[in-house]
DNA sequence: TCTGGGGTCCTAGGACCC
DNA sequence: TCTGGGGTCCTAGGACCC
């Protein structure tokens, strides 16, 4: 979907239409979820502080999240998706692979899902077609907004020859420095290394695997029903917090809400974690595995506590967070008819 | 008035077992 | 006089994605 959530913000408020429309979190250290495409023109885009939005484009206007009505608005464009093609795997709310080697021509049909999404829901998508999910997840991003665009391997490696290997879903900014500190820094050079060579510089297994999305080769099969491994709420603070006793409180608020997700879901796990950021923003995580699953703040809270205090956090802390991981197979019982809202929540 | 929240996957090292 | 190889589970950190 283009801009997905402020385009469902539109929909609520269309004198905004035309706008630079901005969505992100309201506190001091908030950071933009997803700006229009007239804010976009400013310099602002999604995970850059919203301080720095309201001054590269003081006049936009901005919104809180409204994640109830994303949510909702997603199940609608993928419920009209689903009516159109078997299989399907959901990435998040706004985006999905589809299977259209079902269809003769795919071609037409990827427009006909297309034309559908738009006309049932009013919002605007922009779809590739490719041989694997890569190359299907870079046309359509290469198209935006509205972008309707297919392409075989050959073409993507052609067309996309001398961009920056960030442009693949996987490479980021890490890599790329990495990759440009070896004089790397195109997706040719990238494809055409040696797998001995990216072996030596990123790892066996990483470093071929890199190539071989450089040339658009992709032998991933879409994954229909995703099945969640962990679970956590943290929380970035608007000021940071100093000692234990300010901040188990705080633990407990964040152990709270996630039993209670959890126990919603009727999910659990043996592993409970902690994960601090300190005001230099170094990130430390501990964990601990039960010899059964939780779920219950009981537990949680007093294992998550334990770890707080045998962390004892040397410096002021900015972000606290609880996890829950290896869930087991804690299949809630679903009654028929439901199917149909299944894959999206779990 | 730098840097959210909710996730997944990979790597590396240690413990432990056969 | 000196210590293999393979496997699993667990922890911590980090890169990356939407």
């Amino acid at each position: 979907m283009d801009a997905f959530y402020v385009s469902v913000e539109l929909q609520s408020h269309p004198e905004l239409r035309g706008l630079p429309v901005v969505v992100s979190g309201t506190g001091p250290r908030a950071v933009v979820t997803t700006a229009s495409y007239e804010a976009r023109k400013f310099g602002v885009g999604s995970a850059i502080p919203a301080s720095r939005a309201r001054r590269l484009c003081p006049d936009a206007v901005f919104l809180p999240p409204d994640f109830l009505a994303y949510r909702a608005r997603s199940r609608d464009v993928m419920d009209v998706v689903r009516a159109q093609v078997d299989v399907l795997e959901v990435v998040g709310l706004d985006e999905a692979y589809m299977d259209l080697s079902e269809f003769e021509r795919p071609r037409a049909a990827g427009r006909r899902i297309k034309a559908a999404v738009t006309e049932r829901t009013g919002l605007a998508c922009s779809l590739g077609i490719g041989p694997n999910k890569l190359v299907a997840k870079v046309a359509s991003d290469a198209d935006k907004p509205d972008g309707f665009l297919m392409l075989s391997a050959a073409e993507a490696c052609a067309r996309f020859a001398g961009h920056s290997p960030r442009l693949v879903p996987g490479i980021g900014p890490k890599t790329v420095e990495r990759l440009a500190a070896r004089g790397i820094t195109t997706l040719a050079q990238l494809g055409g290394l040696p797998d001995q060579r990216l072996a030596e510089w990123f790892g066996d297994r990483l470093g071929p695997h890199m190539g071989r999305l450089a040339r658009f080769e992709d032998e991933r099969v879409l994954d229909t029903d995703r099945v969640r491994k962990s679970e956590s709420k943290e929380t970035t603070f608007d000021r940071d917090l100093v000692g234990l006793s300010a901040l188990e409180p705080e633990l407990e608020r964040l152990a709270m809400g996630l039993a209670a997700d959890l126990t919603e879901h009727g999910r659990s796990g043996r592993t409970v974690g902690i994960k601090v950021r300190l005001d230099d923003f170094s990130t430390h995580t501990r964990a601990r595995t039960l010899p059964a699953p939780v779920s219950d703040i009981e537990a949680i809270f007093s294992v998550a506590r334990d770890l707080l205090r045998t962390l004892d956090p040397p410096r002021p802390v900015r972000l606290l967070g609880v996890r829950v991981a290896g869930m087991e197979g804690t299949a809630v019982p679903v009654a028929v008819g439901d199917a149909a809202q299944l894959d999206l929540g779990v």
